[in-house]
RNA sequence: UGGGCUAUGGCCAAGUUGGUUAAGGCAUCGGACUCUGACUCCGAAACCGCUAGUUCGAAUCUAGCUAGCCCAGCCA
């Protein structure tokens, strides 16, 4: 599964297809993020996408930030942006600005202006709005639009000098008011803002487009396949025009494939900030937060991410994959690589009163026992000793209970069949502890077949156990309602610490490391956890048919 | 009669020069196995949006229809 390859896409089918007419010759794509928030698991299938597609095909992939609007760009984005790419497992070939192709940019923009396909609008943003008619009905003319290319040239030139206000003028290209793809009605393609941009400073004041930026970035770099989402569609024109009328020499090709949504997860930037901003969660790497930096905290690897992507495939629909999917490549990935120990979250104290106290008897118990590599480690046993409380019931349990009650007997693993035999109460009635016998005949390791447990369960000696706190999470929000505000769909039980216990071979572990508590899930240690004072995520459940 | 995109089991998604029983994954339900109710292994489900055509034969072609999504930022 670490090997999962992108299944047959139509994207994947274009490329074949250009590589065999001779269309192009190599494969080069590139992943332009916007330097304005953190990434989150829905760029995930567009890194993957543009790494991948490039790879397979022996070509490469540009990381291209495009920070063509400075009022909302921020440098500390770029390094985030940059260090999730790279924990994803990617290095891009280059990594590019917009803004390092602005002079160009400006030169293509005079090129229009001199064919007579730009012009200097003075309209006001009401104007332009106003003018561009709406989805049933032309537009109409900018009064300045017959202007002579000799006034837009020296108007531009004024607009570049910093002669004009933000929104005072604009260069607009000059294609087709009453064509009924908005996005032609003579698009705005610089406009005027007197802001310090994070990578050019104060040089320039003129900012260009999107629409006019991208396609020519794409050209300049020779992208070959420039893929984006769906909601481009419409502007795929426009970018065939921007790249034609600039006399771009390198003809690059957009195509555009679905976002990828999980239910119940918010994805828009706007509202994650919201999240970070109002303290409900604890920053962008918390991790109930959908970002790749949050998915990192809880514990998430890079190949369950790019398994998962994968394994959603490819299309023209914006779909919704199941979280399961996703949980599911987490195991997948994690099931024969981390050590597999023993942790109660919820302990219920068991006394064994035929076991000598303060006796301590050490066994020896795989790693992991689907992958013999990972080795032994010893385990405990004594007097007294923890088991999750949900594997004790004190009502009659039904035939298929295969834990422990009165009267029945389970084994603890990889040590004795333990009997219960009776329960101690508190004053108020709950649960304190119960009680128990072992039977020696049933050492693990002894071959004892004479008996059958009713179950094995896993447990933790309470004298050697090492406490622990837990951060057991459920989904961030409780309902996909979009029509309601983000901060009113909370859920108030997204974070859950509980004290429970670990075996005490995790003693030391270090941040990061992962592991999969048996019968409970699987498990990550916080950026929070200090030596003595053990902390784990849970990164997922283990699956259960337990009903 | 604005334009564009899409429609395959609960969720993703292969399959489109028309041709035996429409891949695969996730989820679900049975069963086997198990010193993790995990894992693994068996088994189970599709009016291919609808309707009507073309054809010996259509998810694949044609026509009409329906539904969903995107577009009127000097955002990307």
């Amino acid at each position: 599964m670490l090997n999962m390859e992108m299944e047959s896409n139509f994207i994947k089918s274009i490329i074949e297809e250009d590589l065999a007419s001779g269309k192009t010759t190599t494969v080069i794509t590139r992943f332009p993020p916007e330097p304005n928030a953190y990434l989150h698991i829905g760029h995930a299938r567009a890194i993957i996408t543009n790494f991948e597609l490039a790879k397979m095909f022996g070509g490469s992939t540009n990381l291209r930030f495009d920070d063509t609007n400075p009022v909302k760009e921020d440098a500390m984005f770029v390094e985030a942006i940059k260090e999730d790419i790279k924990w994803l497992g990617y290095t891009p070939k280059n990594i590019f600005f917009g803004s390092d192709y602005f002079e160009e940019t400006y030169k293509r923009a005079i090129l229009l202006i001199n064919k007579g396909l730009a012009y200097v609008d003075d309209s006001s943003p009401e104007d332009v709005s106003r003018l561009r008619g709406t989805l049933t009905e032309s537009g109409v003319e900018s009064p300045n639009r017959k202007r002579s290319i000799a006034d837009n040239l020296q108007l531009f030139q004024a607009m570049r000098d910093g002669k004009y206000a933000d929104s005072e003028k604009t260069l607009r290209a000059k294609i087709d008011m009453s064509s009924p793809n908005i996005n032609m009605r003579d698009p705005v393609i610089y406009r005027i803002l007197h802001i310090t941009h994070h990578n050019t400073q104060d040089k320039w004041c003129i900012y260009p487009m999107y629409d006019f930026a991208h396609p020519l970035q794409d050209a300049i770099e020779g992208i070959t396949h420039s893929l984006c989402s769906l909601e481009y569609v419409d502007h795929r024109i426009l970018y065939d025009w921007f790249v034609e009328k600039c006399e771009m020499p390198h003809v690059p090709h957009q195509y555009e494939f679905g976002r990828l949504n999980i239910p119940n997860t918010i994805m828009s930037k706007r509202y994650l900030k919201q999240l970070v901003d109002s303290g409900a969660v604890r920053g962008y790497d918390d991790p109930r937060m959908p970002t790749l930096a949050g998915f990192r905290r809880l514990g998430y690897t890079p190949s369950a991410i790019r398994n998962f992507v994968l394994g959603t495939g490819l299309s023209r629909i914006n779909s919704t994959a199941s979280i399961e999917m996703l949980e599911n490549s987490l195991r997948d990935d994690l099931r024969l690589k981390v050590n597999r120990v023993n942790a109660v979250i919820h302990p219920l104290k068991v006394v064994i009163d035929n076991y000598p106290k303060g006796q301590i008897e050490w066994f020896d118990a795989p790693n992991n026992s689907e992958n013999e590599a990972l080795g032994t480690r010893k385990i405990a046993f004594g007097n007294e000793v923890y088991i999750e409380s949900e594997d004790f019931t004190e009502t009659t349990p039904e035939k298929h209970w295969k834990r422990l009650a009165i009267g029945l007997e389970v084994r603890l693993m990889h040590t004795y069949f333990v009997k219960c035999v009776s329960v101690v109460h508190n004053d108020d009635g709950s649960l304190k502890e119960i009680h128990c016998t072992y039977d020696p005949l049933t050492k693990s390791g002894t071959g004892f077949t004479e008996r059958k447990p009713n179950g094995n369960i896993h447990f933790v000696e309470a004298s050697t156990a090492i406490i622990t706190s837990f951060n057991l999470f459920e989904p961030l929000m409780v309902d996909s309602d979009n029509d309601r505000p983000v901060l009113d769909r909370l859920n108030p039980n997204s974070l859950n610490v509980v004290k429970g216990f670990v075996e005490p071979s995790v003693k030391g572990v270090k941040i990061g490391t992962q592991f999969q508590f048996i019968r409970t899930g699987y498990f990550t240690v916080d950026y929070d956890s200090l030596p003595e004072a053990l902390v784990f995520n849970r990164t997922v459940g283990l699956k259960s048919s337990f009903k």
